[in-house]
DNA sequence: CGAGAACGCGCG
DNA sequence: AAAGCGCGCGTTCTCG
């Protein structure tokens, strides 16, 4: 790319200067920043360079030519607006330095417009404005002399931060800002929790562990007796699996046999292997197709939720869990949960017949206690409210919407003490939650393995009891046919591409109602900590996870019953928020205990 | 050898 | 025209 005159910026080495660049662009309003750090945390590195960018500031700071180093200036950005990408980051070195700057994240007012995702400042630069952006000094040393290829690298973020800020606010509605704002104000809990990370008991999972390497010998040995490595090499390659059982199995099995997408080959889910495997009832085949399941579905617990996980927790020196929350990495502007992904970690569940629960191996220290709740329902209930459905919002919030449902699957009405009952109902949730992801009929009959006719049934119950809300996915589709986009509950946009996608169109205002809601609480429960902490009171409690519909803090025994119910209020006004007078019974639901695993 | 596709599966 | 949503991550396997 070919210098420019936008490429010349003036390189600033006293603090003189340095005030009145930031007393100017303060002025000015917003200005792009970006920092060059000794090391990705404020505890091992320093603050070298600070670029800076607007209409009229073109800056270059060097902070080691200023006595106190950036130690010394950071308080002189408060009182200004500067527009960074991945504020987390920034945002880590001002408090590091005891300063809180208004940090505007611009790669959230692109989420906010066109819905989510995960990129760099590197990606947006070569989507919106065709730049392409070399990585080549990113890893070098930011503590020594610098080139002046170091110093034109350094500069070059922030001209490209502040082009794309100006770029995407052009666009920018008034709903898109309020959306904008929904994301940038969670930063701050965001970083609470990263901080926090939970504590993890690794010898407490390293019982786990051992359990399941039992019975992975097991049932390795199960297998290896039946089918040698001669025949299937490799035991966990599904596709050598698929290529053993179709040269073995009859036509009448194969047929019948689902197939991968893309390749066509046997589908080997562990469902899938235990239904067909009951075709062989009684015979050698049943028993080894169960026990390939088995080997199966723990290998899967092994490999993603075993030793990886006490290795997280060890990496850390401080025994606790750091999972990253991706701030509207969904597009739906959902968090993703990455490094570990803790949002997928597993409920208690019954392997081969004993009681497992990973969930207890996240604790409390001694002395604390985990504080939780979850939105009960809160895709049904923001349906019914988003679409006005008064029949659909009734049930929800005192009848029983799934009981409703199976009434109509058994003919009659279900008895829920009964297992039978409660099996209906649990089936019939499968039709509602069908519905918020917009199923049709045959995907329906998929998925509750009935018949096509049956599940037609079904959702015509459903549209009948519940109109308004079963109207909601077409209004979307009629919206998107005629701006290609969703506009969503709190003022954000989800560009959906030429042709309107019914399930998507019936999802996603859902799902984006559930996260606003969810926004709003993490926002205001955030205030509320800040504010018990600075008075003196709860100082040990802290925000640690966001699992979609549920919260998790920590906090000394003697706070925790206090800190539930902050928490509940918090959690309730969050919803209010989006849907103001709405009902809010039965809204919440959790409790407090030792662990992730026992929270009553 | 590394990157990416394909598949499967954990969660909400 | 295609039709249950959204994620992250582990493993295998192919391709260059």
């Amino acid at each position: 790319m070919a210098k420019s005159n936008n490429l010349k910026y003036e390189l600033v080495s006293t603090f003189r200067r340095l005030h009145a660049v930031v007393n100017r662009c303060k002025k000015l309003g917003e200005t792009a920043l970006d920092f060059e750090t000794t090391s990705l945390s404020p505890a091992s590195g320093r603050v070298r360079l600070v670029s800076l960018r607007n209409t009229k500031t073109r800056v270059l700071v060097d902070f080691d030519r200023i006595k106190g180093g950036f130690g010394k200036c950071a308080r002189l950005f408060e009182g200004g607006t500067w527009i960074v990408f991945y504020s987390g980051f920034e945002g880590r070195w001002f408090r590091a330095a005891g300063a809180d700057p208004m940090l505007y994240d611009v790669g959230f007012l692109r989420r906010a417009i066109l819905g989510g995702g995960r990129f760099s400042l590197a990606n947006m630069a070569l989507w919106d404005l065709n730049i392409e952006m070399s990585k080549d000094e990113q890893a070098s040393d930011w503590g020594s002399r610098l080139t002046r290829s170091q110093l034109d690298y350094a500069y070059f973020d922030a001209y490209v931060t502040w082009r794309l800020w100006r770029g995407w606010a052009k666009q920018a509605d008034e709903g898109h800002w309020s959306a904008f704002h929904m994301l940038n104000d969670m930063v701050p809990a965001v970083i609470e929790m990263e901080d926090a990370g939970m504590l993890f008991d690794s010898e407490q999972h390293a019982k786990l562990v051992k359990d399941w390497y039992k019975i992975h010998r097991q049932k390795t040995k199960l297998i290896r007796g039946l089918v040698p490595t001669g025949e299937v090499a490799n035991i966990n390659s599904d596709s050598q699996w698929s290529d053993y059982f179709a040269a073995r199995l009859p036509d009448t099995i194969l047929s019948g046999w689902p197939r991968t997408e893309k390749t066509g080959q046997l589908s080997m889910k562990v469902e899938t292997l235990r239904r067909l495997g009951a075709h062989f009832h009684g015979t050698p085949m049943q028993t080894f197709m169960d026990g390939l399941a088995d080997y199966k579905k723990v290998s899967k617990y092994l490999s993603s939720f075993g030793e990886s996980l006490i290795t997280s927790a060890n990496l850390a020196h401080d025994g606790r869990i750091h999972a990253r929350y991706n701030i509207g990495a969904a597009k739906t502007l959902r968090f993703s949960s990455s490094g570990p992904n803790v949002q997928q970690t597993p409920r208690d569940f019954d392997l081969l017949g004993k009681f497992t629960s990973i969930r207890k191996s996240f604790v409390a220290p001694r002395g604390m206690r985990l504080v939780s709740l979850d939105y009960s329902g809160i895709e049904l209930r923001v349906l019914a409210l988003l679409s006005g459905d008064e029949q659909l919002l009734d049930d929800v919030v005192n009848g029983d919407v799934h009981a409703e449902v199976a009434a109509v699957v058994a003919g009659a009405p279900i008895d829920r003490t009964t297992r039978a009952g409660k099996a209906a109902r649990q089936s019939a949730k499968g039709i509602s939650f069908g519905i918020i992801y917009g199923s049709g009929a045959m995907g329906l009959a998929a998925t509750m393995r009935t018949s096509v006719d049956r599940a037609q049934g079904y959702i015509d119950f459903w549209q009948d009891r519940y109109p308004d809300a079963f109207r909601l996915r077409y209004d979307m589709m009629d919206e998107v046919s005629r701006t290609r986009r969703i506009r969503m509950v709190e003022g954000g946009t989800v560009y959906m591409g030429k042709k309107p996608d019914l399930p998507k169109c019936a999802n996603y205002p859902v799902q984006r109602a559930a996260l606003s809601v969810m926004a709003m609480a993490i926002k205001r429960h955030k205030n509320s900590l800040d504010d018990c902490r600075w008075a003196e009171k709860q100082k040990r409690s802290r925000m640690l996870a966001t699992i979609h519909d549920a919260l998790i803090d920590e906090a000394a025994t003697r706070d925790a019953k206090l800190l539930l119910k902050i928490m509940e209020r918090d959690m309730i006004a969050g919803y209010l928020d989006i849907f103001p007078g709405a009902p809010t019974e039965r809204l919440v639901e959790g409790g407090t205990g030792p662990s992730w695993g026992e929270l009553n």
